[in-house]
DNA sequence: CTGAAAGCGCTTACAG
DNA sequence: CTGAAAGCGCTTACAG
């Protein structure tokens, strides 16, 4: 910059005027200031200008793994709104590690973005409270944050899992299971109480093999699909507690092909979800609604830093697709 | 810092010392200087760091669309590798608009960002040469850089459809589509040109009406394939040249249902594809081999900035799971 | 082992 | 309409 102005023979603020498109300069020197860039292929250093003003017009995204497909939309949801307000997105994974998660959101902290938008992966978040506190907007996605107030967004988990399996029941299945992901992650938890209540409204007991919580990992879900179907109290019907799952279930089930057809109701939906047989009914969940709700809440909580943390759930509904309307088989 | 080195009577460097864990502190003065950090609740503004060390330990990522589940996986490897190099990713979208990935490319320049892996959605990356030479490293990936000399990173893409389009060949097809991205997409040229490979190598004719290129929205990719399978010179098996392409024409396929089965070779895995029925035969690219192999190739850049532009191409794979096995209708 | 001074490249708050 | 000075919060290059 300093350069630029040495050769217009100008003053650094009318080269930063001219940059920033401020008023206030001759067209003559505006022209001069133009053509200096030009020759020098000048371009603004952003590190310099955050340094100065305080806002780094980014703000950080931290989610569980960037290839999980229903983190495609909420990303692309954030970005958009993001975008609206001239603003760069940090993207990040925690890979659904606790250590790895704080880790990043405070790097994220570290380089001052603006806000941060946390999908969580760990148990406690009182380590963003300093940070907070020390102006950075943060919201939370998908789940809610443990040990802090703080904005929320979340999906109807609960009634989202209770619709399904009431769906399964008024198809009059009575034994039905409900494969989830680990106990500590609040939707699983949630998607659970959601699984007990239908149950338990219909009259219904829950045998202790019909539940099954642990890691996403294809093998584990597949153990535990088998065992629901293939043990000594198996299950006619089956809720899957998200995408990653279902997807596995869906295999194990196909490949039962012989075997009497178990009903399924997933969590979550799915690309092709309609076009396998039977095409799978799902709890669809509205995972750009989520993202873009959580950014357009960072966004207002930068221009006013007094609003009261809130917490905003979004509805579920429920995709009719075959799968779930299966009959109890025997 | 200037409150910390006040609060622990030191000077500024003392505290810089201590907070990047150099060596030169007495356990004493350490142990004072943390404290005051933690009293204070002290973290250090990276902005300002960068501002004087030049590197800002962030490399940008312009894709085309976070939500296309190719890029899933490639995003990843990025991001682990970056993580390896203690580096964070900041993810952008062009929207497969030109003007987008210029502006968003420049945006991450002007944020002086270590290095940029673009997927190019425009037809000229001239705009790149300033920033590049200014020192910013820059891969490609998925699709070469127009206009310039750069570090580009492909798949094998004419290899992969002249083998996907053998493979139907094989199978005793001679009336063959192909169905595609726009034309200006270097990766669509490229697969047509492996189509029409194949088709010549087996004295094959191409009609006119094979060919279909344009938008991969559903409804072009739908009109295009209804015209292909219903015209008066109908197809008895296609080639389709991604994975946005491949998803609809499946959709086409299945309502199809009582028509003769036509046989489908789709350029790009996906998930479930082994689930459809028929299970769909695919050329698989390696999203997180391009992913690993630019990024890697970007931070080698970043350390020696003498080397010269390599093109590398990763290979594809021919996984076969039935469609593409059909045999010829009539 | 420790610290004072200069500077990274901008913007802010003024003054002319 | 234009510009000189100070400062954002660090690190660098020295000196003690």
């Amino acid at each position: 910059m300093k350069d630029v102005a040495g050769r217009a023979g100008v003053g650094l603020k009318t080269v930063s005027r001219v940059v920033n498109g401020e008023p206030g300069v001759t067209l003559e020197t505006r022209r001069r200031v133009q053509e200096a860039i030009d020759a020098l292929g000048f371009r603004r250093n952003d590190s310099a200008r955050v340094l100065r003003k305080g806002r780094t017009a980014t703000v950080g995204l931290v989610l569980e793994d960037l290839a999980d497909p229903f983190y495609g939309p909420l990303s692309r949801a954030v970005e958009e709104v993001a975008r609206a307000h001239d603003t760069l997105l940090i993207n990040g994974s925690s890979a659904h590690d606790p250590c790895r998660e704080q880790e990043l959101a405070l790097a994220l902290c570290s380089r001052r973005v603006d806000g941060l938008l946390v999908v969580p992966a760990g148990p406690d978040h009182r380590y963003l409270e300093p940070e907070m506190n020390a102006g950075i907007a943060t919201v939370f996605v998908d789940r809610p944050a443990r040990g802090i107030a703080a904005d929320t967004v979340l999906s109807d988990n609960h009634g989202g899992a209770r619709s399904g399996v009431a769906h399964l029941i008024a198809h009059g299945h009575r034994r039905i299971g409900y494969i989830g992901d680990l106990p500590r992650i609040h939707t699983a938890a949630e998607r659970l109480r959601g699984y007990r209540t239908a149950m338990e409204e219909a009259g219904l007991p829950v045998r202790p093999g019909w539940v099954s919580l642990g890691s996403t990992a294809p093998e584990r879900v597949r153990r535990a699909a088998e065992e629901m179907l293939g043990g000594p109290d198996p299950v006619t019907a089956l809720l899957t507690g998200n995408n990653r799952v279902t997807v596995t279930v869906v295999r194990v089930l196909a490949e039962r092909e012989p075997h009497r057809p178990v009903a399924l109701v997933g969590f979550d939906d799915f690309e092709l979800a309609d076009l396998l047989r039977p095409a799978v009914t799902v709890v669809a969940q509205d995972a750009a609604g989520l993202g873009r709700v959580a950014a357009r809440r960072l966004f207002d909580r930068l221009e006013r830093t007094d609003l009261p943390p809130a917490v905003v759930e979004l509805p579920t509904r429920l995709v009719v697709r075959g799968s779930g309307e299966l009959p109890p088989a025997g």
